[in-house]
DNA sequence: CCTGCCTATGTTAGTGACTAACTTTTGTTA
DNA sequence: TAACAAAAGTTAGTCACTAACATAGGCAGG
């Protein structure tokens, strides 16, 4: 093929990009069916068509398969979008609150089905934090940049909180089976924050 | 049992504590030396004179060995102990800070190097948020019992944010190699959890 | 087109955390 | 002292993950 044009990927990688998704769907699909810790490496390969190594080769480990996080460097773009005005608590809340808006008109039931996957899994489970940790170095940068007066101190607070915030409003929704508005919980989550002592006070959302 | 004095804990208790101690003190003393990846469960048993299984019926995973953890029912009883008309906030503030200032003031140096080792292992770091959400449950139900019409999304909100201030506040304690003075680091945290915007205000303590 | 390189994948043989089943030892109790 | 039960040992596994080496097919340059 003398292509006249050399489209971005070439074959070899096109083909690379297909084994990683079918080892990640076909994953999924096992894990839902008989849970996480039943299903083993050698399935999910042997499910993919696959060796075992080039399992690994794709993820480094079993519970990466779960976690696809593509989101940082969205959230990091949403955040220096935001108004200099804006205080940072209320930057963090309408950046997360946006981007997950975006994942939740999209994908709503893939976003419950995986979340409740790794919400069920504690080895799953303890994995989301230490990504919640990774996250927050990214929002921590992207804060510096917008407030770089701000202690490191405080605006890792902020950050942790926020995302504190996030899983706590995720963890609801799950628990609810995703009856409940996933965007109203993050707005009230954000809210509390903000009046850190609301008995009755539930109110305005933006 | 008709038994006039079941004493306290017997022989064959007394022997197991002193087992379970030994495991972990040899643990921590080779963790330390080789690092906790050089350092095989196996070692850890040849060195406190017991075989693996030993190990396992005494902690459910090499991690367990490092996680103490003997402070959620006391920060429950200070949480408890709080006066009514304490905000939330507030009072998470002062009980993990009253908590905290105990350990320090009697184990600064072990709980240093404990941390340290902790927040620097990957396969720790996740187990540290794996207990923080276990904290988190016990927390909620002690603030449950304080307010309970607050509703339960805040209680957790609030909860979550007070324990990623304190982790924070940890954090930076452990990379200034304990230089800092934890107890006014996690005053500054809880600080700014409540002005939510200090771009200067650093201010009153308490 | 063919030749050699390069990269994704396969094969094999490990290590190490953790479990199950069964046995041995040793406080404890009758 | 005999019988019991809890703590520890032994053995033989499973499974996640790694290292070393082998192969096959995409992708050059000629």
């Amino acid at each position: 093929m003398t292509a006249s044009e050399p489209p971005p990927i070439g074959l070899r990688a096109r083909k690379k990009a297909q084994t990683r998704r079918t080892i990640q769907e076909q994953a999924l699909q096992l894990f839902l069916a008989k849970g996480y810790e039943n299903t083993t490496v050698e399935e999910i390969a042997a499910a993919a068509g696959v060796s075992h190594m080039t399992f690994f080769r794709h993820f480094p480990t079993k519970e990466a398969v779960v976690e696809t996080d593509d989101y940082d460097p969205m959230i990091f773009q949403l955040i220096a979008q935001r108004p200099e005005e804006e205080d940072t608590l209320t930057a963090l809340h309408h950046a997360l609150a946006q981007g997950l808006k975006t994942v939740y008109a999209t994908d709503k039931d893939a976003l419950l089905i995986r979340t409740r996957l790794v919400l069920k899994t504690p080895a799953l489970r303890a994995r989301v934090w230490e990504n919640q940790h990774a996250t927050e170095e990214i929002l921590t940068q992207a804060l510096t940049a917008r407030r770089p007066a701000q202690s490191e101190l405080a605006t890792r607070v902020l950050t942790a909180a926020a995302l504190a915030a996030l899983t706590t409003a995720l963890t609801i929704w799950v628990d609810s089976e995703g009856t409940e508005d996933l965007p109203s919980l993050v707005d009230s989550a954000f809210i509390t924050l903000q009046e850190h002592s609301p008995p009755t006070k539930a109110a305005r959302a933006e």
